[in-house]
Order: C-alpha cells, then structure tokens, then sequence
DNA sequence: GCAAAATTTGCATTCGTATGCATCGAATAT
DNA sequence: ATATTCGATGCATACGAATGCAAATTTTGC
C-alpha cells in the first residue's frame, strides 16, 4: 500500500494504464485549471500515488518552454550580506514555485562559461549580485530574451532592470550624520572602484562633506574585499592627518578596519576614531563592532526583484524597471554621536535630522 | 557574422538546415566523442555561431536522463561556514561541468515539499548540509536512485554516504588542550541536540576529560543558533562555579559567546575564560576573536563530496561510502595556552601533542 | 424524454536532442 | 582492380509530458 520506493521510470503513460485512463487524463490531473472530472482525478491521484509518481520537470519544460528555474549569479560570498540575501531569494523563490540556480565560486574574470550554462538551462530569470561583469553579462542575457535583474547594482544601459537603496543619499547622511558628529577630517575606504554602488556612495559622501564646508577626504580603496580594506586601513590610519572618521564602503570591509584601527594601532572606538559602514550585516550587530551603518532593506530588495521577475515572465514584455529603497542609518557604537537627531524606532536607534 | 542577438528559437534542426547537414550532425558536433568528420564539424559550428545556437540542455537532459544538475540543501546559511562550503561546491560542481540548484531558506520542519522538487527535477545527486531532516529525507532520496551525500553529517543507516571530520577525536584533543592549558572546570555549549556533529563532539570531550580525571562538566544547548547560544553562555557564565574553559560546539556559537562574556560579564578572555570552538570560520581568524579552533578541512570536504557524487553517477552504483578527514586544533588566543605541544606549520600556530 | 449545450476524455502531435541502425563513401588490403 | 573494412552520415524513433482537436459523455433546458 505505501510504497516509499520509488523505481526511478514512472511515466505519465504507466500512471495512465494503472489507472485505466489515457495519458492526457494524467497530465491533466496536474495542470492546475485544467479540464478533469473529480472522479478520474481521484483514480489517478490513487495510481500515483502508488506507483510513487512524480511529474517529470524536465520534461514538462521542453513543452511549455518553461523551466521554473532561476539563476542566481554571485561571484563570491565572503560577504555575509550575500548569504543573507541568498536565503532570502531561496525562500521568495520557494513560494513562487521557482528553483534557485546557483553560480558561485567562480573568479570574476570568465563570465563567458557561466553565460552558456545560463542559456542552456533555459533559465527563465536571471539575478546578478556581487559580480562586476554584470555589465555585459546581463546585456547578452536581456539580448536573448531572458529577464535579468540586477541586485543592489545598477547600469545605464535600459535594457536591464535593477533593484537597489538610494545609495547617493545614504552616502549623503553619513556625511551628514559625522559633521553633526563634529568631526573634522574625514575618509573613505572604497568598495570596488567600478562598481555602482561604490561610485553612488562615495558621491553622496563626498556632496555631504562639501555642503558642509569639508572637502578634506582622504581615500583608500578595498575593493571590497577584507584583505585590501586591512591593508586600506594599515595606509590611512598610519597618515600623521589621520581623518577622525571614516566611511567604510561597507560592512564587510569595516569589520576589516575595526580590527586592524584596535588591535594593530591601539585606536579607540569611537573615542579617538569613528567608523560608519553600509549593509547592515549580521556582524555590525555583534557586540563587539556595533557598527553604525546604512542599512539596506533586504527583504523588500528581494521581494521587489522576485516581482520584477515575475511580472516580465508572466507578461513576456522585457521593459527595465528600476526601483530604488530606503534605509535608515542605524545607529550603534562605532561613530561618535551627534547632540541631536537620534530617535528610536523598532529597538533601533536610527539618525533622522530634523529635514529628512 | 557577429550575431550577439539570438532568437529565442534556435534549434538543432535550424543549424542543420542552415550547414546543409542533418540534425544529426548537429547533434554529433557538440556530443564529445561522437562519430563526425572535422569537416561537417566546422560546417556546423560556422552555422551554430551564426545563429547563436546553444544545446538545449532540457532537451538533452530529457533523453539522457541526466540532468547535470546536484542538489544542495542547507536550510540556513546564518553559520558563515556554509557560504564558504557552497562557494567551494560551485567551484568543484562547476569543474566537472555540474549545476547547482540550491534549496535554502526554508524552515526544518516541512521536509516534504523539497524531497519533491528533488524528485521532479531528476537531479543528479544530492548534497545535505546543515538540515536535521537528513535522515529521513535521505533515505528515501537513496531509495529513489539517487546519490545521496551527508555533508558534515553521518547516519547510522547504510544507505547514504557521508563526509565528516574526525569530530570524536577533535572534541578529545580540545579536552586534552584545555586540560594541558591549566584548567580545571569545564563548559560545553552545545549544537543541535540530534546532531552527529555534536554528538560526537560532546562525547569526544567528555571522554578526553574524564581520561584526564575531569568529570565537572557544566553544559547548556545553543543550538547552532546565534541567539540561543548567546542565552546558553548567559546562564552558564552567571553561574557562581563558573567554568574557566568552555568548548563551544562551533565557532559560529563561539563568537556569540565570547561576545557575551566580555561584554555582558566583562570578562577577560582568556585569563578568566578559556574559549575553543570548531570549525576554524572566517570570524575565527578576526582579531578582535581569535578563536582556538579545530579547524575543518573545507576543501577536502568538499572534493571528498564530490569525489563520491561522481563515482555514483558514473558507475550506477550507491554504495554509501563514509570518509573521514582529520583537522587541527589551530591556536590562537581565545584560550590559555599549555607549556608544550604547539607546533608551527604553514604560518599557523597548532596543537601536536607528542603522542598525535 | 429529447435536443442542445457543456464538460470530459482520448488521440495524435509537439517540444529539441540523442542514438541505434542502415547506408554510403573512402581508405586499406590483397 | 576488386574485396574488405572503417568512419561518416542520415533516417527514424525515443525521451515524458502538454495540448489542440474531435469524439464521447454528462448535464441542462424545455
């Protein structure tokens, strides 16, 4: 009566002969809205079940040319922001009965491999994070027809869509958030330089400092990869005009900072350094970093590029979208605090001036 | 000639006509190892290359019954170890011209709807990390056909293979490190109660320490939980017997507790408090934790994983296969160090007691 | 109870590729 | 030069499920 085991070639047409039924009957005992009586229905479920049936995927996509899979291209996840965001994506996909393709592992230069495989799979969306060749990569992707999003990345290009936080502005009230702060001299420490996100917040920074009246950055870049954001730190905290904060372009990299600024240079934070980052990632919420940072609002990131997706595959249309979330700079330990501006909101200390 | 823009519908047939060959041809150009004559061969791939065809790996997968596509299963990535562990598996999956379809973000409970997108998908081989619902979701994987391969997991059932370290053994030279350190009470928080993983390190440990003449052990359960392992370390270190050392089933807990002792009870680690973990994640080797660790050998684990995934494939045959990779205890400063036994290799300071 | 409409059902075909088999041509052997 | 062999090629079919169409069945209306 159970069954359990399963031989590995139940086909549609055995469920049919078990049952007694054509093999049209079977399928359409599991095409949602199709045209089956409940009494054929219950016989075939019946079969199936005993025979241990299970439609085949494969099969069912070559003829509705729909795989139901998503690829999911992030070059590397040393980033704790991107695990997050993968588990986020594994489950917004799960409920819409999307399967997540992963590529991964792989070094940024060869995107051509990673391309065939996308387009032999016959991937029905596409999301690139956390890889600089987005660029041509998702042009060739939107080319072929595929919708692509991009995640916390942007192009000028139009024929791709994009999700990201207003990164321009978050650069902004960090800069900001440290004059209030009264610090004096400032730095950044770059992500990769080529990146969008890098070049927005670096220019809101740099456009807060200087509406402040500060135009005295110093910077150095990590490329967004803990080794060189050390190596960043080791270069600017060893200036003799040390800048009394610094915008780390994103967690990640601030963790990387934090650590060499107390342990290598016996700084204390924030006492005689401040440090803000970006992301909000699991480890700025450890005690011992509490780093003050931007954050980025990652279910509703992931909710907007599953409903990109879902729009552009249901309509066939391929029209760029591009929507663009808020954060809010929460505030912790890391970065001195200004007098005024910090209000609570959720358990959370967040900066809001008076404007905002 | 260029072409770039592919129509969504190019098919072998397509390219035959266009080379003025026959579908088989086509087929035989990109089947490695087929019976064609370089000349045709050329023919065709002038013709593929010009109307930008690519083998519909669907299409292929539906006659072969292969799908080249492993399935990972890690029902949460919040342990950064698990990151590092799929990066590797895309890496090696990749190699061997595998995909890699991820099931994460879903809670542990409802093992059923995955078990089934497995089974419809007709992957290949499966991998499980990091879930509880392994067993029973493996068995019957196993018993569909499948290749099944525990990741950092065992189970006493035969039917599955599993890659492990020596964990039994890791928790005894922690003990023996702890002991050899000076200390006289211990910790354990421990991991996911049902766990082999921890299982055996629990039971390594409390060997190592009774073997030693130690059998004041105080334990509370983390779970493998950020959360629950910071309450663990709450209501151990208030304890008026407080342990001087504390094993901590795995670095991603560890960090959670060291945290908790140095921030919440002001302790100073490690002379008022021992802290070894497992695993030797990213986090461990930051400064600002240093964490005393037995390490896993992550890429061995993985070529290991693999390694047996492949052999099944390609010979038919599940026959489960266990192996068991040692690590080290890699010395850094979350714990009083013994007067002998650390060694230096490859940079890094580890733990050699003579008779090891 | 009968005709018309609505619903089920099965047949046959399709998706795009791989592959056994037969055929054909060329190369080798005698 | 002819017989033999071997590689290259094409034909036809198969993989497993979805679906348009027509036939069969049930339901509805009167």
């Amino acid at each position: 009566m159970d069954s359990g085991v399963k031989k590995p070639g139940v086909t549609s047409s055995r469920v049919a002969e078990h049952a007694g039924v054509s093999q049209s009957a079977v399928s359409r005992t599991f095409t949602p809205g199709a045209s089956i009586s409940p009494k054929t229905r219950q016989k075939v479920l019946a079969s199936a079940k005993e025979l241990g049936y299970r439609p085949n995927a494969i099969a069912r996509s070559l003829i509705t040319s729909r795989s139901r899979i998503i690829a999911v291209v992030m070059a590397y996840l040393e980033n704790l922001f991107y695990p997050d965001v993968l588990e986020e994506l594994g489950r917004a996909l799960a409920a819409e009965n999307y399967h997540l393709l992963l590529f991964t592992g792989f070094m940024d230069r060869d995107s051509d491999p990673v391309f065939d495989q996308l387009m032999q799979y016959r991937v029905d969306g596409i999301i690139l994070a956390s890889t600089s060749l987005s660029s041509e990569l998702s042009e060739e992707c939107a080319a072929a027809g595929i919708p692509v999003v991009l995640f916390n990345r942007t192009t000028e290009r139009d024929a791709v869509s994009s999700v990201t936080t207003r990164n321009r502005e978050g650069g902004k009230r960090i800069a900001d958030f440290l004059v209030a702060g009264g610090h004096t001299s400032f730095g950044y420490i770059a992500g990769l330089e080529n990146s969008s996100t890098n070049r927005d917040r670096y220019e809101g920074y740099v456009e807060g400092l200087a509406a402040n009246g500060y135009t005295n950055l110093v910077v150095e870049t990590g490329n967004y990869s803990r080794k060189e954001a050390e190596a960043a730190a080791r270069v600017m905290l060893s200036r003799p005009d040390r800048p009394e904060a610094i915008f780390v372009a994103n967690d990640h990299m601030a963790v990387a900072v934090m650590d060499v600024a107390r342990y290598e240079l016996g700084l204390n934070i924030p006492e005689e350094l401040s440090i803000v980052g970006f992301d909000d990632v699991g480890p700025a919420r450890w005690t011992s970093y509490g780093i003050t940072t931007m954050s980025q609002p990652l279910k509703r990131m992931v909710e907007s590029t599953v409903d990109i997706l879902m729009d552009q595959i249901a309509s066939g249309e391929i029209e760029a979208e591009h929507r663009i979330l808020s954060g809010e700079l929460i505030v912790r330990t890391s970065a001195r605090l200004p007098q005024s501006g910090i209000v609570e909101r959720d358990g959370q200390r967040i900066y809001r001036p008076r404007e905002a």
